[in-house]
DNA sequence: TCCGTCGTCGGTTTTACGTCA
DNA sequence: CATGACGTAAAACCGACGACG
């Protein structure tokens, strides 16, 4: 997963070459369409017809794909707001994402144009790219702190019943002059834990 | 300093599609 | 088989924010 998901937190910098953007507070559907070519209708059939693959589910895929086109090109005409993309526009844009999380004006016409997208819909995809990355991240690092959680939460167990064992250790045998407490333990023993012993005061008494 | 533009983000909605009873 | 309910992934949308000129 983790090779995959390279986590590229690395902010890019667009060149401002103009754009197509809407409108703050305007949708697709109350802005007239961005001057770009809508190819949609080329896209069935598209370039680069399935080749027919020995294995049936892999055609069966391709044919997936392909009725797909179809039916994203009719719904696209009748402004449907979602498509479905290809596997290989997605797999194309996926390459472009590994090579860079973020895209310049030029190099979104150029996908636009290499996919028969428009460029929104790059744009678009590169966002959700974005944010399911980041999103896998934090479920890792969660993961990762789960585990450290644990490890903690077991080694304060530990602690707690190596001081319960010097407790009654030192309660078994005659009160002698000195009490000597290993360093280490002293040092590990964090004031919560000795509130949770329910007697702070014991170790610094004996210490005296 | 204020303003407009642009790119990105987080959050949400909408839709396509797979699964299961 | 087919069909409807349901869950999920992902495309699309929206508003906010910061950088920049």
């Amino acid at each position: 997963m983790a090779d995959e998901e390279e986590c590229n937190t690395g902010l890019g910098l667009g060149l401002s070459v103009g754009r197509y953007y809407l409108p703050k507070g305007k949708s697709q559907k109350d802005s007239p369409p961005p001057p770009c070519l809508d190819l949609s209708v080329a896209l069935c059939p598209r370039e680069g017809a399935p080749k027919v693959d020995s294995s049936s589910s892999r055609t069966m895929e391709e044919e997936e794909d392909k009725k797909r086109d179809c039916k994203n090109n009719s719904k696209n005409i009748s402004g449907r707001k979602k498509l479905r993309l290809t596997k290989e526009q997605s797999s194309l844009l996926e390459n472009s994402f590994k090579l860079h999380t973020t895209l310049n004006p030029a190099k979104k016409q150029a996908l636009a144009e290499q996919l028969n997208l428009k460029p929104r819909q790059v744009e678009v995809w590169f966002q959700n790219r974005r944010a399911r990355t980041k999103l896998k991240q934090t479920e890792v690092d969660c993961e990762f702190l789960k585990k450290c959680c644990e490890s903690l939460s077991e080694e304060n167990r530990r602690l707690k019943k190596e001081l319960q064992e010097l407790r009654s250790l030192k309660a078994a045998a005659p009160p002698p002059l000195f009490i000597q407490i290993p360093k280490a333990t002293t040092l590990s023993m964090c004031p919560s834990c000795e509130k949770i012993e329910g007697k702070p005061d014991v170790v610094l008494k004996n210490n005296k």
